[in-house]
This record gives C-alpha cells, sequence and structure tokens, in this order.
DNA sequence: GGAAGATAGTACGGCTGACGATATATACCG
DNA sequence: CGGTATATATCGTCAGCCGTACTATCTTCC
C-alpha cells in the first residue's frame, strides 16, 4: 500500500467524507506535505471500493450536484491497522539498522563524531 | 518512497553489501515479509545510485565472477531517517483516526465549517 | 562424472498505481 | 461578465515493482 492511499484510508476512519473532504483531510494529516490530485484521489477511491475496503456511504444532492460521501469498511479499518503495524517493524528496523552505521564504520575509524559512547556489538 | 526501496536502503544501513546479500537482508529485517526479487533490487540499486542515495563500495572477483559491493551514502541516510519520521507521523495519525472510529460513527452528519482534523483541535 | 540446487548478476516485458492536465458545473465576489 | 473556490470525473503518462528467463560458478548428492 502506497502513500496516498495509506492517507486516503486514515481521513475516511474518522468519518465519512467526499471527495474533496478527503483531500482537505489529507493535507491536514499530512501537516501540507501531501496534496492528492483528483487523479489519484478517484482512482484510489474506485480501487479502494473494489477492494471492498471503502463503500460508498451515502449520496447528497448540494445544490443540483451530486456529492458522494466514501466510509471506511470494516475490512478496509483491520487493512490500515495492520498497516500501521508495518510501518512502525520497518521504522523501528531501519533505525537498528542506522544505529549500527557507527560500528561499522570502526574498523578503520570513525566517519563522523560519535554522539553518544556506545558501540554495541 | 515505497516499500522495496526503502528496505534496501535500511538493509545497506548497516553495512555495505552486495546485490544478493541485499535480498537475503531484506529478507530477514522484514521478517521474511519481503522478498526481493532482481528486476526489483537491480532497478532499485541502479536508481538509488543516480540518486546519489547508495555508491558502489567496491568491487571484488569472488571465484571469477564480479561481486559489487553497494554502501549507503550520508545522503542516503539522511533520507532514510526521514522517512522512518515520515512513517512514524503517518502511523501516529492513522492510529488517532481509527480511535475516533466509534465516536464518529454515532449518527452525526455534521460536515459544515470544521473540516476533518479539528474535531477535537 | 553428472544432475540438482544455492549463489550471484543481468535483461526484458507487463502491470499497477500515482500523477498531471484537463473538462465540467455551480456559487460567490467584484 | 469574468475570476476564484468548490467539487467530481476522465485521460494519458510514467515510475516502480514483479515475474521470468538467462548466464555462470560452486557445492552436494548419486
Amino acid at each position: 500500500m502506497q502513500e496516498p492511499t495509506f492517507l486516503i484510508l486514515t481521513a475516511l476512519a474518522a468519518q465519512p467524507l467526499h471527495g474533496y473532504g478527503v483531500i482537505r483531510a489529507v493535507d491536514e494529516l499530512s501537516a501540507g506535505e501531501v496534496k492528492l490530485r483528483p487523479g489519484t484521489l478517484y482512482g484510489a477511491l474506485d480501487r479502494l471500493t473494489e477492494q471492498g475496503l471503502v463503500t460508498v456511504d451515502r449520496e447528497e444532492a448540494v445544490e443540483g450536484r451530486l456529492r458522494r460521501y466514501y466510509r471506511l469498511s470494516d475490512a478496509g479499518a483491520a487493512a490500515l491497522q495492520a498497516q500501521v503495524e508495518r510501518l512502525r517493524r520497518h521504522a523501528a528496523a531501519a533505525e537498528v539498522q542506522l544505529g549500527r552505521r557507527l560500528g561499522g564504520a570502526l574498523s578503520f575509524g570513525r566517519m563522523s563524531a560519535p554522539t553518544a559512547g556506545e558501540v554495541t556489538g
């Protein structure tokens, strides 16, 4: 699962939203880092609906215009929760590896100033 | 940055590895969840080398066969660290949203002024 | 000695998913 | 009347990943 898809599911987790609402929610959730383009959003919503992770909650006619609300399904919530744990594991693993970087360079001298005096073997 | 790319950088963080070594390291780091295929690996290594996140450490001729070792550059380590933080933020945001699911599902349809992140401030 | 399998790297074709651009429609402001 | 914001939808393109096939060497087993 890629970042935009993950953030769309995240946005829908709290409450059903229509397309443009998802764009704004993702913008806020990512602190402005991720701005969804329509092509990304509706492509993802279609895909996620097909996969059963998202369902159409209701359709409102607002000022003569259709407004379609999407909702996270139970399967979608489970998938999102699983992905959260996956992300956590990967982040933890990467940090451990980065911490070993000093130790690996010690054989022929340090590459940068050691911040803490420990090197675990 | 996608999962395979992230895990390749993670594998190289601790020490330089040759291609096949990366495949095994990623397998271990992901607890067997991610098995890199050659197409994914060498494509990513070429790309990451072009981007300066990875450099060729050395080339050994082992038993008449070339073995090329790749190393994570300082820029690569910085990129990986940034990605770790990004992952953590996203995981935390998703969990908060999932926690709002119960409350949000209880029959309210206010969708006027407040945007998604604003419900509890 | 020969087959099978692990190790190690390269090449190529196909597919999914993300993205940018664009079209459409309405409301509001000047 | 035109510009901007809201809102949905479609199209074409591209990056990245995957499967597979191919080459080559070494080890293990028969």
